[in-house]
DNA sequence: ATCGAAACTGTAAGCGCTTCCACTTTCTCC
DNA sequence: GGAGAAAGTGGAAGCGCTTACAGTTTCGAT
């Protein structure tokens, strides 16, 4: 990178040609490592400065059998949830002198090929459970590459770290109709993520410890566009009116919200809503949304360590972390005030707002 | 990464020695490159394939004397803005075989340092403005280190991009002093980044047009906490008090909105608001926030396509590119419907929702 | 069959760094 | 002042890949 005396960058050798020193003193001083006087110091300071030097970091992960660096492997970036994930994840792997290469998933092409590109590039990789299939997790793991799974079912013989969800899920639904709902929806698909999965587990399980029927979740995608499509689903059903969707991510919630008050029913007198993440709108709009709030930015930081655990060797057994979440009541969901006591047991915590 | 013979990861020799192939005929295989014959081409997949052989980048790297990887250099990941950015950063270099390797400097201990070495991992770096200090800025250029700036002001011989500011921000002040407001203020301190000085200037060159005063910005951080902060300190001012707030993003926007209608004070009547970036929150607030929305994913596209310009020498004259921007006109600035014939010029284009 | 060209394959030289080992210099303590 | 230890330094090997070059085969055309 930097400009040696041929134009080209400036290599270790430059260096030590400038500071009549071996390469070897040079590396010395550079990493921090060996004995050195503090004359060689001063020289080798001197001439990297002037030379602008730039060690080339190839060439050390080739010496020293390391890179230094994680893979990160997300399905997505949109919305502030994988970005305050990235974001303590990255805290964290800077503070520990590591880089981070991240791979997107949705919308590439082949996402089992850059995913193995990236295991040579990378000392160890965390996935998140959406971002990748089964087999191309597995194929990592049969060429030793250390893993982290994010969100995503335990696996044998690798760490993964989560939110809880299916708890938090249970007390929110207990909640609902502990406050009269008899008729409550769980909206979002399932199947589109490890958590989701779970999050409809909790509401099934709070339905069924009241003896009343589970019914099949509305499964569509977690997005704003499903959400106003179920809301105006909702408005023209005939016969009896869900009076609560439990929706499994806020842009769901958010977007029947607004179709249903922009229609004349009234949240949460006539339905109730609920939502999952805290995005910044849920306080913001009127009524406010009641949701579930995960410590993202610890998953993040909590992935990276478990991750440089296993690289370093520090760890072998794995182990499978589980976060606590945070149920934040407002308007939305009715019951806001007057408290049963169904809430702040397990690994959950609630604010109310 | 993977189970060689020994147990430590794989090398081309492993690979050689079972297809019983040289090394130079397995790497030409590989990377597809040179003749082969099918035999040989059939025999060195499957030896691969067993030995779960994933090539090292460092080697190849330090071979082909170039990383095949970009840096990019945020100050920060909260919000929905730097993930859109490196949502279209990280897709059009995934199209391009690259890799991305990020660093968050806001936080970070030594971002000189850090920066530095991330500059020894790839072939170039795209830099935020709001990121790095001016002369770490310069150490990356005088290291020979291809840079692409993303909202800053142009330096020479390096190319920049960024959304245009000063037009939007003008158009839309202009849009509301057309409206009757005589008294606004520019909320947020323009100091905190060029793009946020560009706006300022924009607000300040609407109120010259009109030969009015300029107000001094108030310059207050872009977080909602100084958005309440704000409006709390408007409740109580005697005198004149504003009528209109150009907030610099939507977080200032948006918190003190909802503290004036808290406090009973009519948006847009009493006070019109109007924000920058939309969020998501912006479109489900009542009334709704104006703001101007700002192609982030464009954005980072456009960055990682100019410094891959730069890296691969296909283009050596700097270019300073500006994206346009689009006004979005919702109910907080009271002048949603009612045109005049201020917008629509420049680079930038409007919707009413 | 024979020759030249084309197709294929292997040898070996790096790429720029770290680090082991051996060597030289400088202390430290009698 | 000298012996032994410690500190400082350099030579050289090697990390795993790519690729120039040379060597070998195969093939088509005579």
């Amino acid at each position: 990178m930097a400009s040696g005396p041929t134009g080209r960058p400036a290599t270790i050798y430059d260096v030590a040609a400038l500071a009549k020193l071996s390469i070897a003193t040079v590396s010395r001083v550079l990493q921090g490592t060996g004995p050195v006087s503090a004359k060689a110091r001063a020289r080798v300071d001197q001439a990297a400065q002037e030379l602008n030097y730039v060690p080339l970091r190839a060439a050390r992960s080739l010496a020293v059998q390391r890179h230094e660096a994680h893979g990160l492997v997300l399905p997505d970036l949109a919305g502030p949830f994988y970005g305050d994930l990235l974001m303590g994840y990255e805290r964290w792997v800077g503070e520990h002198g590591q880089s981070v290469i991240i791979t997107v998933t949705h919308g590439n092409p082949d996402p089992r090929r850059s995913v193995m590109d990236l295991a040579g590039r990378v000392d160890g990789i965390v996935v998140h459970g959406n971002a990748l299939e089964l087999p191309t997790i597995q194929a990592l793991q049969k060429a030793g590459v250390p893993l982290v799974l994010i969100a995503h079912p335990p696996l044998r013989s690798c760490d993964s770290v989560r939110t809880e969800s299916a708890g938090s899920a249970q007390a929110l639904t207990t909640r609902l109709l502990d406050h009269g709902r008899t008729n409550l929806r769980f909206v979002g698909d399932p199947s589109s993520g490890y958590d989701v999965t779970e999050r409809y587990a909790g509401f099934a399980k709070a339905l069924e410890a009241r003896g009343l029927q589970v019914p099949k979740p509305v499964q569509v995608p977690l997005t704003e566009e499903s959400g106003r499509a179920v809301a105006e689903q909702l408005l023209q059903a005939s016969g009896s009116r869900p009076d609560g969707l439990v929706c499994a991510n806020d842009e769901l919630a958010l977007a029947a919200m607004s179709v249903l008050a922009a229609n004349g029913v009234g949240v949460p007198d006539d339905v109730v809503v609920t939502g999952w993440d805290d995005v910044m709108a849920a306080r913001y709009v009127s009524p406010g949304l009641t949701t579930v709030r995960q410590p993202m930015a610890e998953l993040g930081r909590l992935a990276a360590q478990r991750l440089h655990e296993r690289v370093t060797g520090e760890r072998s057994r794995a182990r499978n972390d589980v976060l606590a979440t945070q149920l934040v009541l407002r308007d939305s969901c009715g019951t806001n005030r007057g408290l049963t006591g169904a809430e702040g047991r397990g690994r959950m915590r609630q604010v109310i707002e």
